[in-house]
DNA sequence: TCCGTATTGAACT
DNA sequence: AGTTCAATACGGA
């Protein structure tokens, strides 16, 4: 049986994002719902200490980033997938902020140079978007490509970051 | 096993 | 310069 999640909200300069944690860390990191506050946000006084205290690192790192910063620390991630997604996740967290990187590069990055598509495949398996960098990905003419949470939110991070797009 | 995919690069208009 | 197409690896039904 599952474990029920432990969903806090997160606010950002860009709306409030809803966290999900897990006995182990943070599992899952929602884009804020279309023009709806979040219908039911955990009750704060019964979340965890441990739970707070990755909370408080998820969103000072949130912010930083949302800022154009590298986050200084980062909550413990509870990633729920394969083996090769979560290489995907791991190559995707070793982009620097401010920086892209292609679909290609990151399947070279894993030692599977013609998984290419599947790489994206990963990419929008994402549990954590923003934290796990997936936006930072572009396709290899500098093309947007794709977003989970839409194209709109890609570019917006994009520019935060100082990310200049053709 | 078949289908879709957040790709890619080359071949054609 | 824009469009079509086959190759390709992986995950879900």
């Amino acid at each position: 049986m599952k474990p029920r999640l432990v969903e806090v909200p997160i606010a950002t300069p860009a709306g409030e994002f809803l966290a999900r944690y897990s006995e182990s860390g943070l599992a899952e990191l929602n884009f804020p719902p279309v023009g709806r506050a979040s219908p039911r946000a955990a009750k704060k006084e019964m979340v965890p200490a441990q739970i707070r205290a990755w909370h408080r690192l998820a969103e000072t790192a949130l912010k930083a980033i949302f800022a154009g910063r590298e986050p200084k620390k980062l909550p413990p991630l509870d990633l729920a997938g394969t083996a090769f997604q979560k290489s995907v996740w791991n190559a995707l967290r070793k982009i620097p902020t401010g920086k892209t990187k292609s679909y290609g590069e990151i399947a070279q990055a894993i030692d599977r140079p013609k998984a290419v598509r599947a790489v994206g495949g990963a990419c929008g398996a994402n549990p954590v978007p923003v934290l796990v960098p997936c936006h930072r990905v572009l396709a290899a003419n500098k093309k947007l490509g794709g977003f989970s949470g839409g194209l709109d939110w890609k570019r917006e991070l994009l520019k935060r970051e100082g990310i200049n797009l053709p």
